[in-house]
DNA sequence: TATTATTGTAACATAATGTTACAATAATAA
DNA sequence: TTATTATTGTAACATTATGTTACAATAATA
């Protein structure tokens, strides 16, 4: 027996990670000035849900959210925040792991690891939607993007988990600087304020908008400027984290 | 064997809570205008630390809170925000817990399920210290009032935990009610401009404090006043919640 | 009845935000 | 080349919110 499978059996048996607690990772994209979020799909089951994971015995937990987020995406350095613990006893549902297994030809018995009550706390990420590169589909599941609009049915809370995670960032683009990490290094004044209407599913008005982002002195105008339409071309700008402490304004 | 003791001794064994998880409370108090935090003192190793706890195997995560909150309190019903989940592995110190162990007669394993690591479910309580009955001392510990400048070196990281419960609800004050549920149930507004005051670590101006605090029109002026020193007696008011939604304004 | 300290709020100043308007383009069409 | 079109960048004003000063209105005491 190598030390790989070795370990994978270890893992099998849920050893090496900590009980009863879980990671939900509400992982949001930004493309064709849409919200996506991405979402597994569990083979030969039709059910969706969030991508998860467990924490290591001497891990930390932002690590394994870190990396939770890192398999799905194939990004190493991802915006990430905690934003809420679901504890409810009532969310605890073993059906959908139960029916996972057994479409994969596993048979678990009713004290399987995988089928016990797990806390969850949930992250929400800020991905570059243009530099992710989607993990391949896998045996047991595979992930892809989803409009907000389009979330199909999750097993568990997991919908509920995403209406949070997008109430949280909501409060965080109006406190905090985070709404970049949806874009790509260099965007328009309109994608930004696209992406703005778009999370806070409220229309913004032009003027005022652009002379609050300009006013937080954290955008840099890239000396180039696009081409596109038969109008005026936009300036792209650049955030630069040069005078904000810890995102916080 | 009674039911009792056998609960106990299950209890003792770690069995009936969930694994790997607990939980710190931060309760802030607000007396002669300072913020007290309530801690517990670990007889006979002269350690201190928050009120914590375990989340029974069948217990929602926030009812756990709520008994662990309530059990150092007397109060039944305390607003508790959930503030930040501690994850870190370099956290995990399990040298306090032996030493009061120790102390209290007890020589426990190297495995015991005390000295496991745990993450921890941060909340912040805010109650209202009138009306606060300090659980008396028990064989292990005693509890008590201490002033946030006047906090003592405490086990593990929970200073910072503190710290971090205090970052939360500053922002708190400034997004929703919350600072009401530090007062009694009547006040004037001095007592509700040092209470922000104190909690923010800034003075603030009393005419636009007063004009802001009243445009929220959450604010009853109860008809009596204050009957105190040489000169104009203040109004009391009173919170009333009518038009807020989920205390978010 | 005068004195004192503090309260409640008016009144103004300043800053932030909402709104309208328009000149400045960048492509296309004439 | 020049007009047309759509969109951008921003000025200019309106409105609201906040910061600041000032002062009349007390409630106890002298």
């Amino acid at each position: 027996m190598t030390n790989i499978q070795r370990a994978k059996e270890t893992e099998a048996a849920g050893e090496g990670f900590l009980k009863n607690i879980a990671i939900d990772a509400v992982i949001f994209g930004f493309h064709e000035n849409q919200l996506k979020v991405l979402l597994i799909e569990y083979k030969r089951t039709g059910l969706f849900g969030l991508p998860g994971g467990f924490i290591r015995v001497e891990e930390d937990l932002n690590t394994a959210a870190l990396r939770v987020a890192s398999e799905r995406t194939g990004l190493t350095d991802i915006y990430l925040e905690q934003f809420y613990v679901f504890g409810d006893y009532s969310r605890y549902d073993p059906t959908p792991f139960k029916t996972i297994m057994t479409a994969n030809g596993q048979s678990p018995t009713e004290d399987h690891w995988l089928l016990k009550r797990f806390l969850s706390v949930g992250y929400y990420a800020l991905v570059d939607f243009t530099k992710v590169k989607l993990a391949p589909a896998a045996i047991f599941d595979s992930c892809n993007w989803y409009d907000l609009n389009e979330v199909p049915t999750l097993i568990q809370d997991h919908t509920e988990i995403i209406k949070k995670a997008l109430d949280a960032l909501c409060l965080s683009l109006d406190n905090k600087l985070t709404g970049f990490n949806l874009l790509p290094r260099d965007f328009t004044m309109g994608d930004l304020q696209t992406l703005y209407e778009t999370v806070l599913g409220r229309k913004l008005l032009r003027p005022a908008f652009q002379r609050k982002m300009l006013a937080l002195g954290i955008l840099e105008r890239v000396a180039k400027k696009w081409t596109g339409g038969a109008h005026k071309a936009p300036y792209l700008y650049r955030f630069v984290a040069g005078n904000v402490t810890n995102g916080v304004i």
